[in-house]
DNA sequence: TGCCTGTAGTAAAGCGCTTAACTCTTCGTC
DNA sequence: GACGAAGAGTTAAGCGCTTTACTACAGGCA
């Protein structure tokens, strides 16, 4: 007597829907709502009798019904520039890290390619297609994130704004990493260091919150302990790396200890030294921060790294923006989580002459 | 005397509808819809009255609900088993193209993490949350593909399975890509040929078509040709490319030409060559097949290769697919589209001497 | 017997938007 | 001056699903 328009079952166009399966199973379109959710229970008889007329007619429910009733898509949105920067082996980690634990809490996590305008955040959080956002390779003063503030759309970074106040995020602990780093280096010997970070463009250079945080990081560990530094940038490709590592043998002959934080130059900074006649690791040691070891293998030899903590961003970072659509009142989730040292073959005791 | 429940404008949570837009324009809903859409002719001054009020209200329209209403999500899922394989530059590129091809034509491009279960493939696909998908790595038989051609949600292939009949692809022409890197070669001098490709897995790794596709190609142009020829696998990473090195100047002193079809191991190919004496590009020319240059100047010295044609490749793949989508009784979009060659310090004249 | 409780299931009101069908006006035409 | 066509809006029926009442019925207890 109703709905008799598209009663004709199994292919035809569209698929199965509930209101079919009801039918067939000789129970109200409710009934099968919960058999589907579990949501309330159900005897067990007509449970079976709607999960068989469910398999008879090929059920799965329609995603966009169900969004449209709950208010909730269970979408995850990873907003990532990848036009203006690389997709390193570093960030597929991440990314399949933060996809399996949204799945694991029953959302999706899916890529959302935008280019870095923040307009186009705000088209896409405000047509409610996505219950939540998580932000990469964020700025220091990143208007995408203002923007994000502005709407309800509940968000996390991956990294970190200059101010944190009142934003949910996970970040590399930049400070204790290249602390580390350079530790590690000064046991063997070392104390002339250098740091090359990555431009990341040219004008938002310093506007870019790994570069910053690692530069002020080295300036005061190095003045604390001591040590002779100097610090050193150049683009991210491994023909940039072969340029700086040019200048930095040439202005900077005393320096041995070398940190780069430019995964993609690092490779072009080894066979840049090399070329010039230095040993790595026996007259300069390299450590290549916030890599990943795939990468850091491309170089020859194999680059000793302080590995980036990828898989717990990933998961951490989706665990915070679930927690923000969730619980809106819970306190903020803020983390950070420090590389981990990996051997390579690119460290070595500081020569003893000199 | 309707709705009367979340008339509180503004804030209150929940964005602003269309029907507030409506009762504020003092128009009906229907007409509000014609102006958002602009679907039909709407007078001036009514059009002006709506959209005063859709500014004021902050109004954007919900896709939830217009998704719902037209039976269209305009979003693409393009499928990438990011988990098994790394996300190359050349698959970056891709990505991006893609997206924004995608964005040209009305429709949202988002990366969509399965693991290559085909049921996950089903799982997306039947809950109707996405238009249509772009399928990626695809193996010479791929069970997700037998998946979606089960289902109706309209697809397209990068890459083909071993029977293309009936399947909307489109792949690189591995068969003029090896045959223009072997010519360039030769008229160089070269006689003696080696293909190096990437293992992708262990078993499957004759039912990669790349490697399958480029492997006969090799053996039927070098044998045409009348040149010698060796065959080699290796893992995609640079660390195996140092041990396939090895092999292949002990076991085939004699090789002055390589192909390498595999971008991530072949700087380590490069490092291994030259660790046992043997110069590049004077004793070896070696050519990256399919490679992109970032990833090939990650070698010392950077390689010559065929540059894959990613860009056009995630152009014509979501051509391909929104044309399933919207005509689905057009011809099959299938396309090969070969690599093009770019000058690296990796080739050179062939010794005279031998 | 009557009342309360709990359990299984149903009816129906949306969620926000699209669109076919329909109602009024207002003109143009013969 | 009457009729039809065209133009501008409106009504209302969904799209497929969720969820809050609400109904029915059985059992427990006094």
């Amino acid at each position: 007597m109703k709905d008799c328009k598209r009663s004709h079952t199994g292919k035809g166009g569209s698929v199965a829907t509930m209101h079919e399966v009801a039918q067939r199973a000789g129970v109200s379109i409710a009934t099968v709502s919960f058999v589907v959710n579990d949501s309330k229970p159900v005897a067990p008889a007509t449970r079976a009798r709607v999960e068989a007329a469910m398999k008879e007619l090929g059920y799965h429910r329609n995603s966009v019904g169900r969004a449209l009733a709950r208010g909730r898509t269970y979408i995850i949105a990873l907003l990532y520039p990848a036009l203006q920067h690389s997709f390193s082996r570093t960030a597929v980690r991440f990314f399949t890290s933060a996809a399996a634990q949204a799945r694991e809490r029953g959302y999706n996590l899916v890529l959302w390619p935008i280019s870095n305008e923040a307009e186009q955040v705000t088209e896409l959080t405000s047509t409610g297609l996505v219950d939540g956002v998580l932000l990469m390779e964020v700025q220091l003063d990143d208007s995408r994130v203002g923007e994000l503030e502005r709407g309800k759309t509940p968000f996390a970074l991956i990294g970190r704004t200059q101010d944190t106040a009142g934003i949910a995020f996970v970040d590399i602990d930049f400070e204790t990493t290249i602390e580390s780093a350079i530790d590690h280096l000064m046991k063997l010997g070392h104390t002339n260091f250098a740091l090359v970070d990555g431009g990341y463009g040219s004008d938002a250079l310093s506007g870019y919150g790994p570069v910053a945080r690692s530069r002020s990081a080295f300036g005061e560990v190095t003045t604390q302990r001591g040590l002779s530094s100097v610090m050193l940038t150049c683009d991210e490709n491994p023909d940039a790396g072969r340029e700086i590592a040019a200048e930095l043998v040439a202005d900077h002959a005393e320096t041995t200890a070398v940190l780069v934080m430019n995964e993609l130059a690092a490779p072009g900074i080894v066979a840049g030294v090399k070329n010039v006649g230095i040993a790595i690791p026996d007259d300069m040691s390299i450590i290549s921060v916030g890599s990943s070891a795939d990468m850091a293998s491309m170089a020859d030899p194999q680059l000793t790294l302080m590995t980036s903590p990828s898989t717990e961003l990933g998961r951490s970072g989706v665990d915070a923006v679930i927690d923000r659509i969730e619980n809106p009142l819970n306190p903020l989730p803020q983390a950070l989580i420090p590389c981990t040292f990996t051997a390579g073959r690119s460290v070595a005791r500081v020569r003893s002459s000199s």
